[in-house]
DNA sequence: TCTTTTTTCAAACAATCGTTTAAATATTTT
DNA sequence: AAAATATTTAAACGATTGTTTGAAAAAAGA
């Protein structure tokens, strides 16, 4: 059964992967509300009922599409996290290579599909805006468990801190992460035109900057 | 004309306002889509064509309580950086106090009208994400002359500041403003029960405080 | 009071939404 | 080749969307 379904499923990957990618373009462009059947079926070039066949539900469609797109992110987030560590034994980590850990993996993700419709910071974005209540259980479930590896990892670099600072300043930083990317069409007024891949690189690099220096400064201010 | 149209529009307030006030709650909780005009009306305790006859569109509808509930905001934005500016007349303002100009009409609105299910906040940041084109016209409307207000005043304290970095960095400081308001319903989590209007004060503190400091460190740093 | 204007109301409009059905086609397995 | 399974297709379902209509009701002006 298993060597049937991987050959059957190989062919109809085709249009299951073409809903996919135009389910991601309609997602980033006009959110879950954008996202007609009718619209990426007709787009995607197939029936109308073929979502349907292959997704059950609308809901189910974008949360697969979800699901691969931010899934590799978070891994690659944890590899580096993990790799920073390992080159640094023994030795907390600085807050910039923390949030570094955080922040580029967007980035790069960013510069590889620079020249696509489908953004992932659009996406990223927009599945914490989404007013769609279903969306709550996709952000526990790709953000809940690496809020906390992150969140453990500010507390071995701030091991004195007070528990409130860390989870305070970790939210504005998040925020700050999210707001940027949703905001990042401002990336060509910022630029006057000078908007590419380097465009995007200087981003993340002050971003990072300007998240870490927050953080620390949420963390040594007495208010 | 003017007589007659004061006297009769007084009558019709009531329900106007009413339809005002449930657009409020329907779009600070379920966006731009979850305002449906049935919804609106049924709340309102009014007919189905009153909106129409009220607004024209819902469109309108949405924008008229948009400029309601942001308009006052950004006034008192402008008040405060005035009144900031004349309390220490030819000095530059320390980058907290722009800052705090920004975001703590913010939070009083916040605290005023905290028990309300129309929150300033949830509006705010719902403005920002939305992707229904018209908004666009919105942000422009609402933010485009405060963002530049704002900027000019940061040129005064910075003087001799690459203009990038104050693009850049106050990007930033927006963007981070906003995911702060749009993911605010983490503050019950963050402050464990602990979410009143203490709360709320904390949060705008700590938030002009991390804003601030990662503002300062962008224009600092070299990268 | 009579006329005019403003506001409310029930009903229906056309369009679009997600979803379902059942038959036709394509593919794989036996 | 025959049988079984997987996929695609056209058509329609019921529900909901924003908007419009035209008449009734309320208020204001004369």
């Amino acid at each position: 059964m298993n060597s049937t379904c991987t050959t059957k499923r190989s062919i109809g990957q085709k249009t299951k992967a073409r809903l996919l990618r135009t389910t991601e373009k309609l997602f980033a462009s006009h959110g879950f509300a954008g996202v007609t059947m009718r619209g990426v079926e007709t787009m995607a070039q197939t029936n109308i009922a073929s979502a349907n066949y292959h997704f059950g539900t609308k809901e189910a469609m974008v949360l697969e599409m979800l699901n691969s797109k931010i899934g590799p992110i978070n891994k690659k987030r944890k590899e580096r996290l993990a790799e920073a560590k390992h080159n640094s034994p023994n030795k907390p980590l600085p807050t910039s290579e923390i949030f570094r850990a955080l922040i580029l993996p967007v980035g790069q993700e960013v510069q590889i599909h620079f020249s696509s419709q489908s953004n992932i910071v659009n996406i990223i974005s927009r599945s914490f805006t989404e007013p769609a209540s279903f969306l709550e259980k996709i952000h526990k479930r790709f953000f809940g468990e690496l809020s906390q590896i992150f969140i453990d990892e500010l507390k071995l670099t701030y091991p004195d801190a007070n528990e409130d600072d860390i989870y305070w300043n970790f939210h504005f930083a998040i925020a700050s992460m999210l707001g940027a990317f949703a905001q990042h069409h401002r990336l060509k007024d910022l630029t006057q035109g000078r908007c590419n891949e380097n465009a995007v690189t200087e981003m993340i690099e002050r971003l990072i900057n300007f998240v870490s220096s927050g953080f620390e400064a949420g963390m040594n201010k007495k208010l």
